[in-house]
DNA sequence: GCAGTTCTTGACCGGACGGTCAAGAACTCA
DNA sequence: TGAGTTCTTGACCGTCCGGTCAAGAACTGC
């Protein structure tokens, strides 16, 4: 009763309703983009009454800005995993570059939605933090690689800029290969490939 | 009469209530958004009646899509411009790289709407072919260099994708510093120091 | 001054959209 | 079984949006 759509509990029969609405949402947002598709679009989408969505989402802005705190957060996650335990600045770096690239190529449709959300501001102040982290992040392990005499010197902020530039290019859904029905995609062996070969263009960039 | 908006004769008057449209335009969808900036906003805003838009445009989108094609033609023709002459194919990738870096960084409005039109099928479209081009002329100069020499071998096509983040993200508006009434710029000093950052880790990181 | 064309106005239209809500169905637990 | 809670329905609301159009103003060339 009056209680805030997104502080409810939940059954599990209610996380699950408000799981498939959340995947339907984030498919239909990146192949339709999110304003033309309407919440109507989405409860259709999955079944049910419009009433649902409001039960479990206050908006269809929240929606999305959960989706990009979700991600962000899962992204992280995943980073923090990969360089755990691995020594040393440059080493750190790659496996930095190769855990964001992975991610990234799994997630295609949020990488869609991301790259909307940037273009929004409402939405693109969710992403501005998560991102500042993630280049510190980065920044922080060039400057320890410069420290150590490893690379050139150089402004890491800003190499940390041009190394998030190769590894989202080379992780863009846009630069895939378009299939006969017009989706583009990229496999398993592409992947590996685009890694390997962003590991190698970030190593060599940052050395100059 | 019933001429298509697209195809009108104008005079001079004609011609710049057209272009004081479009610039509004340009500037309030890369603030505001696309599509919550309507019709009404942009009229509004040159002050002049609903009716004068649909007089020098056929609809919204065909607005979006002329700009799209207007900005991609330009870039095309600034970059081709810098190339031209440039002897060898290093030589010739950076000058590309500078032209595309500055060219990018003078037109941040630009920049934001093409984001936007990425995340949208029928915006997309307009934009693929553009990038097709100038991605295939970049993967051209590397396949050269290759040929000749000057860097290690590898995927001409992964690499040029590869360059183009570097140069998209150094050049991007939202990397640039926020200013303390929330706008994001760049100075003239800092796109020096991008493009000269921007050609060094281009170069080494091919160079692999 | 007249005819023809270019340009401008703003009320108006149909429809879609985000969001609400009273009503009731379906579960839960004692 | 029955009271309380969670969940579901879909008609409904106010608003806004892209786009139209009849009317007329402002130019242009003769």
């Amino acid at each position: 009763m009056s209680t805030a759509a997104d502080t409810r509990k939940l059954t599990p029969r209610g996380r699950d309703r408000r799981q498939s609405l959340l995947d339907f949402a984030i498919r239909r947002f990146a192949e339709n983009g999110y304003h033309p598709t309407s919440v109507a679009d989405i409860v259709d989408g999955v079944g049910v009454g419009k009433g649902v969505f409001y039960w479990y989402f206050p908006s269809k802005d929240d929606l999305l800005r959960e989706i990009l705190r979700d991600s962000i957060y899962d992204l992280r996650k995943t980073q923090q995993a990969a360089i755990d335990g691995v020594d040393g600045p440059l080493a750190k770096l790659e496996a930095g570059v190769r855990a964001s690239m992975a991610w990234s190529m799994t997630h295609p449709d949020i990488l869609r939605l991301v790259a909307f959300a940037w273009t929004e501001q409402t939405f693109a102040e969710a992403l501005r933090k998560g991102d500042q982290i993630l280049l510190a992040d980065t920044a922080r392990h060039i400057k320890a690689a410069i420290a150590e005499g490893d690379i050139a010197p150089g402004d890491p902020e800003l190499l940390a800029i041009a190394v998030n530039g190769v590894t989202r290019q080379l992780s863009s859904p846009e630069t895939g290969t378009v299939s006969g029905d017009g989706t583009v995609t990229i496999d398993e062996a592409q992947i590996q490939e685009r890694i390997e070969l962003g590991v190698r263009v970030v190593l060599h960039g940052i050395r100059g």
